[in-house]
DNA sequence: TATGAATGAGGGTTCATTCAT
DNA sequence: TATGAATGAACCCTCATTCAT
């Protein structure tokens, strides 16, 4: 029953908009009454709540599989391999993908989304650390930089219409990250 | 008048959030009927329309001005002055800039926001193609790439609590910047 | 408008019981949209308040004026004079008195009800005072027995179907006062 | 079971007000289902008229007990115990009393009500008929008087808070009942 | 032009009651 | 018999918008 409205939920943002996304509209969707809804939710924002939870687990498993692959493994090609699982977590849904972060207010994702670049960057501090430091640059402001940029560009990249192709973005990134880390330690 | 509603709106954005700003409260807040905010405005989204357009063309205005006195200059010390409009002029209506990137939905600011992106954007592939090419790589791909990468960390840093210091986030975005461009043609 | 509301609220009340006072039925019955009653009461709870508040206040002034023309005088007759000003009071919208007092949490009512008893109690304490005491009986004592009596036999005779005329009531009313507050001071 | 719902109805009521008394919230209370409730009570009424009895059945016992003590007898004494007992009667379950006097709209009372007053009120009548008439008043009324005063009086002192003192009461309740029955046939 | 009272559809939510299991 | 998930009508309230003045 979570599961039906949870998935009516879904259906509802992605085919109306959040604007629509009301208790009533989300119990019609699944089939239910909207006193339904409550049984097993203690207010509209729970079940978006579980949409938006789910998506990003979604995209947090992905990332962090591609990253945990290779902790510790170095070079262009680490970079550019990441740089796809990224591409390729945040496509695996485009069309919530969309919603949620066109219509909902940023506020709304604001907590899973930091939460995964937290845990990103963390990991990838811990690789900087490990190679050696950064040539008294900080290793945590770095990895703050990277996560946010290839964070932003990945997801204007998949949301927006027209732009490089996929390899092209790939390239480009991977040559952003190296360039912006190689002087120090990736040499 | 216009002006009357405007600055109301603004204000009731900036002290009550977006879930204050209705039309009764920006009327209210401006000392006017509900119905007169209709002679001048479609609607609601009208008027924060024009709000919106007012701060993307007030933040453009100071980007556009860093850029455009040193077209044709080149080195680390332009990308650091830049980064350092940038983050200014995304500083100066700190508040309002909260409302508008964390409670609104990000569609209403699309628009604005991507017509100063691209704006940016041709001005720095013109650069870089005077400056001799990219080796092959597309011009446009990069200039897509800095600046999406620039204005997201800049905003993030002027939103954001606590982070790098100042001088911290432009000496990495300088070196994220230059690290990427420079093997081809800053060099 | 605000009349409009009261006296549909009035209507609905006494034609409909307190079940069916709900905001959209008030409005309803007041030939108005809901959202207009919201215009001028704060909420559902606002319109209540001022039937009920006009009910005790009419309730009050009588009552208050029947005692008012007689401060200083005393004997069975003032006595009389005054119940008969009560049942009179109450039964000057029996209709509203019996829903108000019959399908309203008495919580509802406790306050204006709580505020003209104290009212009466001062005034019939200071009669009694001036009397010249209560031959070590205490005053207020007095004076809050007198009311709650006299206030629940006129309004259960007011509202209950059968019982003694009128005139019997009087008669018993103040039979009770007088050969209550008698021997020590009205003898 | 129907003990454990109603014992769950009462628990319901004292500790979380009429208005949690739901139907879902007394069953869960009994730590049975909603659906169980009502195989054994046609609606929600139901379940609040048997607390309702209960607690009147308990009170009448007990005024009826003094009264029946003391049967025949006469004079202030008598009058006086009698009013203990009534007091004591309300005493027994002071916070249940409070939510049924205070909550519930008093047409729910109304019937359990009338019949413990009808009751005393033959006791009464019967007695002072005994006494040898009223002299031409009509016994039936007095009775009717004498059950409503010390009703009212006692039932506010139970519940309100600061007010004479509980000897200070009895005394007042014996000098109203006795000033007005003595004249005529107490004497 | 400027008003502001009036609108009414729609919002989120509750709860007495039912019925398939 | 006992369950408890499911119901759905109705609740109170908001707010973008209109229109007679």
């Amino acid at each position: 029953m979570v599961e039906r409205i949870v998935a009516a939920a879904r259906r509802v943002l992605v085919e109306q908009g959040y604007d629509a996304f009301s208790t009533n509209r989300v119990a019609a969707a699944a089939g239910v009454s909207p006193g339904s809804l409550y049984q097993y939710f203690p207010d509209k924002s729970a079940v978006l709540d579980v949409v938006v939870d789910r998506y990003w687990d979604e995209v947090a498993d992905r990332v962090q599989a591609a990253l945990g692959d290779r902790v510790g493994q170095t070079g262009p090609a680490v970079v550019r391999a990441t740089a796809a699982a990224v591409l390729a977590a945040l496509e695996s849904d485009r069309e919530l993908l969309r919603v949620l972060h066109e219509d909902l207010p940023p506020r709304r994702l604001a907590g899973q989304r930091r939460a995964l670049e937290v845990r990103v960057r963390h990991l990838l501090a811990a690789v900087l650390a490990g190679r050696g430091g950064a040539g008294g640059r900080s290793v945590d402001a770095q990895a703050w930089v990277v996560v946010l940029a290839v964070e932003a560009i990945a997801l204007r990249w998949v949301l927006d219409g027209p732009g490089p192709d996929r390899g092209e973005v790939l390239d480009e990134l991977t040559a952003l990250v190296t360039g912006y880390l190689a002087p120090a330690q990736l040499g």
